[in-house]
DNA sequence: AGATACAGGACCGTTTTAGTACAGTTTGTG
DNA sequence: CACAAACTGTACTAAAACGGTCCTGTATCT
């Protein structure tokens, strides 16, 4: 879920390997170690440059370098920066005139806000300095619990014990892969 | 940034229109009132109770309806069914092997999996209950934030005032439109 | 038996994404 | 000064994903 675009992979990947090192980067010097394609990696460097997380030097002996401190950049930036700034749900980004006057749904929409914040707060949270230590954590295959949930969820449904066909689905999804 | 598919949307509205509802609901039904086109919404309600959020039931006076209390379906269960369980990064998915012998990479691959959790966290404390009461909150440009740091960040960068060409992205991002 | 309604695919046009390429500009170096 | 090294900006293309529709099958109620 919430798939994450490649590029921002890369801007992640490309954030750490400058903040690891307090002199400019060539593109082919950050190219060749993380290896992302150059002609990619100079892409997200620039969309990177343009919003402001690192800093361009041109002409000979350029590069890029981080624009402050590894601990002061919140991966938050780094995604923005590639993803833009628009909003989990579409009709949140633009007037969302004309589409959005049904009121069942639209306020759905402004609890979506509501997720929104939280995601992003969960990304302000963590720091290009965090991404650089890696530090394998366990307790990862908490996620996989609320396809559990799921499942207890069926045994409680509603009372009338009709056809429930959808306890059919076992294990075609047991390819939860997650702690990966 | 995190564009959510709109088919999860949908998903949502619909989740929520039978959270109101205690008696099993027509895909008819629910597609008229939501303004969702039928087919979509058809496909949708599938995808739902295949993953267990919502139970369906077949032949005439059939329809579909909640699983469980609106209160214990997170909206993660919800996103999850449309979405599948796959995660942020796309080498946390597959057993990557192979493309991911960079261990610069890799090493921000397993952090990924710290924003992973943290996003899924906060779609698994936000339930269904939570999006039926509609309460527009108004902190929300608590998000344009890190547009700001980012410009902040250009005065402090490093010591050496070279070229420092990245300072003439002015507003040309102004649209940062997220209070809906 | 017939109508209603979900299940499960197949299908298709459009959009997005990932990746490449190229002409231009800036800057250091011999 | 000329050249090479690097970034800048834009345009382009192939592939994949997305959004949406449709059709056939099956279950259930009347």
């Amino acid at each position: 879920m919430l798939r994450i675009s490649k590029m921002t992979d890369y801007a992640v990947v490309l954030a750490t390997h400058l903040a690891v090192s307090d002199t400019p980067r060539t593109v082919r010097d950050l190219a060749g170690e993380s290896g992302i394609p150059q002609p990619t990696a100079s892409k997200v460097l620039k969309l990177l440059a343009k919003s402001g997380v690192v800093t361009s030097f041109r002409g000979a002996r350029g590069g890029y370098s981080l624009s402050g401190r590894p601990a002061n950049i919140p991966v938050l930036d780094v995604v923005c920066a590639i993803e833009g700034p628009v909003a989990v749900t579409e009709c949140s980004s633009e007037e969302a005139s004309g589409s959005c006057e049904y009121e069942g749904s639209c306020e759905v929409q402004a609890n979506w806000q509501k997720i929104n914040v939280a995601i992003q707060a969960a990304l302000h949270r963590i720091t290009l300095a965090d991404m650089v230590r890696a530090e394998p954590s366990a307790e990862l295959v908490v996620l996989s619990r609320s396809r559990q949930d799921a499942l207890e969820r069926q045994q409680i449904a509603v009372p009338t014990a009709r056809t429930q066909e959808a306890t059919d689905n076992d294990d075609h999804r047991a390819d939860q892969r997650i702690s990966g």
